[in-house]
Order: structure tokens, then sequence, then C-alpha cells
DNA sequence: TAAAAAATTTAGATAAGTCTAAAAAATATA
DNA sequence: TATATTTTTTAGACTTATCTAAATTTTTTA
């Protein structure tokens, strides 16, 4: 088994990750919160189990066997998360730190069960995809706010952004997953949107709508 | 905050603990499964934040505030037994390790509201009260089959073992939590007891009786 | 393309929690 | 009650994960 650090560690690589550009060691201490010589050290105990590959000074990526680790873990947040929300009535900007925490449980029979219990939900409570038991992802195609046009209409769907401030923001404005908008007007001068949604008209600025996710 | 290793100590000296004697190094030791010179070493810290009062040479005591931080940690455990078994159908023999790591899950907010989920459980698959948010246990008054006499009955209502093993025995025997035994006979010779359960009768050692827990 | 800047690694240190071996204190025993 | 035994503590070392400061490599820029 591996610890809580290198847990962490490998969750972040593959958030970090994308096809093309490795994950650097700056962008691994300024999401980890520490040091690029944490980092470093991390990276050669990763290398050394083979959970990633890391050549010094070109960055890392995950290995087959990190990155199927990196999605147990998120699978298992992503759970904890749908949990807190729908079973314990917590709010969406209420999971996130208690989840950091739920998802190094160790048992994966005890994560299959949850699974189950719950009826084998898709996506957590921020829109995000939940793997299923092979690490198998379900991706939509959603596509940001601001990226659509005048008249185009869809459903909230995710957000970019998961802090608890703009997760507040977004209830107040009755912006949250599942709802229908449309877009009645864009301001040219600072790309701010003025959206339908239900029964009243919402003002976002450029900033909320290249945060906000929906599928058409 | 304490830290996993600091809660695992408070946890075991509230274990360890009765109303005259103090804990001693080596009891500590022993439970959890390390050597004496670390366990002084952690008592020193324990003692420097007050969570416990520490002579040496003396043993241990838990201090009020020591105390509190071991049963709210007793409670987590137990509830997520509880949660374990009855919403995720595990076994009662099973859950154990599990609850050892989810019993660490810092927030409170997040137990109360399980305990709320669940209906307020007052005792967790083995019979062992759950302390309330305030940390007060439901002690109920609880006889060794061990210490019963031919003819009695009573039901069963906890066990003082809680090895797999054990655990799984008595399942096989169908001596579990709140089934209605009597004694049948006690053999001079070994102490052992032929208790009648359910439509049967069941032979039981002096061992097995000197680890459950009947109420009469 | 050489110098400057930025990113990364190395070297050496620290804190938490553990260990072994030796010393000291408490308890048991003859 | 002196000695042997057991228990506990102390001293010094190790591992993990972190840090600062210095050295090295890569990238940018003039």
């Amino acid at each position: 088994m591996n610890t809580l650090a290198e847990e962490n560690y490998l969750k972040s690589i593959f958030h970090l990750s994308d096809a093309e550009e490795s994950v650097s060691t700056n962008q691994l201490a300024t999401l980890l919160n520490t040091k690029a010589s944490s980092v470093t050290d991390m990276l050669k105990k990763l290398a050394d189990k083979a959970l990633i590959n890391y050549t010094p000074y070109q960055g890392v990526r995950l290995t087959l066997s990190g990155e199927k680790i990196a999605l147990n873990i998120i699978r298992k947040h992503r759970l904890w998360e749908y949990f807190l929300v729908e079973k314990l009535n917590f709010k969406w900007d209420q999971v996130h730190e208690m989840a950091e925490e739920m998802e190094h449980i160790s048992s994966n029979e005890l994560i299959n069960r949850l699974d189950k219990f719950m009826g084998y939900p898709k996506f957590d409570p921020h829109g995000d995809p939940i793997p299923d038991i092979n690490g198998q992802i379900n991706h939509h195609n959603l596509k940001l706010v601001s990226a659509i046009e005048v008249n185009d209409s869809g459903t909230i769907s995710g957000v970019k952004n998961h802090s608890p401030n703009f997760l507040q923001y977004l209830e107040k404005q009755t912006l949250t997953i599942g709802k229908i908008i449309s877009v009645i007007e864009i301001i040219p001068f600072d790309q701010s949107m003025i959206l339908q949604t239900e029964n009243k008209e919402v003002h976002i600025s450029s900033e909320v709508a290249n945060n906000l996710l929906i599928a058409l």
C-alpha cells in the first residue's frame, strides 16, 4: 500500500495531466502547497515504485499502475461526496474537505458496496464523473458557458472551479447542476452574460461564465 | 487537532482504564503492538498536551479532556461499524479494521449527521454502547454467560472478545446479538455449558462462555 | 548565442514516531 | 532486607516527509 502523501501526489499528478504535456515539479508544488524540493524527493520515491515515469528536469507522467491508483482515489473521493450530499444532506460547497480525508479509507470492498448502496451514481455533486470499479470514466461533452452564443441553451452540468465561494454564489443565483439556462445577451465590453434560468434573468461575469459547464 | 498516533494512544488508554488502577506502559505497548520505549515517548507528549496524567514509573490516567477525545473516537468507531453492517450489509466480523480507519475522519458534523441518518443507534453490531454527542454511554447491565446458572435465561447482548474467529463461530452457532438462550446444563469437569437457543441445543466451551455477554 | 532568469535538483537539517541497547527504578523473592 | 527479576525510562539511531539554501540545468531574452 501507499502512504497518504504518496496517494495525494498521484491524485495531483492525475489532475494536472493532459494528453501532451508532462506535469512539472512547480505545478505540483503549487497544487500541493509544498516546496519544489519536497516534490523532487517524492517523485524519486514514486518513480522507484514504478508509479510514475520521471526524468529529472523533464517533469512526470503517471504509469498505467499509477493512473489506476489515482483513478481509484478519485472514485472514492467522488462517491463519498455523493454520499455526503445525497444521504447526509450536506451542501455541495461543504463536502470537499471531508472527502479529502475519506478518499484514503483503504477498503475497496467498502467503496464498491457504497457505490451499490447509492445506486451506482455516474456524477458527483459538482457534476464530475465518478470512475467505475474498473477506472472507466463516463466523459460527457460539456462546454464552458463562456464559449456559447446568444440564444443557445442547455443544462448546467458541472463547474471548473470548486471553491466554496463560487459554489455558494451559484447556489444563490440558482445556477445549480441540472438547471436549464439560455443566453439572452452577451455584453461586448466585458464579455459578461445575461442568462435566462427558471423564471428569472441572471447577469454573470465572464469569470463565472468561464467556470461553469453546460451540456447543450 | 491530534495526530493519528495520538488518537490511537488515547483510545487504547481509555480501553485499558478501569476505576482504580492506572494504565501501565507495558499494557499499552502490548495493546498497541509497539515497544515500551515508544510508549514512554508518546506518554510525555500526551502529558505535555494535558490529555493524560503521567508520573514516570506510575502509569497513566486520562484527564477529562483526554477522555472526551477518546470517547469521541469510540463514538465514531461504533457509528461507522453500525453503518457498515446496517447500511452496507457487512457481517459483524468484517467491520473492525475498516472502522479503525474511519474513526479518524475528523468532522464532528459528519458523524452527528451519520448518527441522525441511522436513527441514533444505541449499540454497535457487537453490542457495545455508542457514546452520544456528549460522550454519554448507555451502560446496560450485562453478565458473562459463564457467570450464570442452570435454568437461567436471557438475551445475548454483547461479546468480550471481538476477533473475527470468535464472531464467526458465534454466527455459525446462531449465538448472535438479540438471540434468547437458556442454560440447560453445566459440565462440572470443564465448566462447558449446554445452551438452548431457538430450537436447538449448543454446547459451548468455558472460553466461549467467558466471552459472551447476556442481559438477564 | 551568451548572459540573465526561471525551474529543478542536491545537500544538509528538522520533527514525528518508531526502534535497540543500556541504565535506572520498582517489585518480587529468597 | 539484600538480591534477582521485571518494568520503565533514557540515549542514540532510523525513516518519512518536509524545509532552506546552494548548486545545477533549462529556458528566455537581449
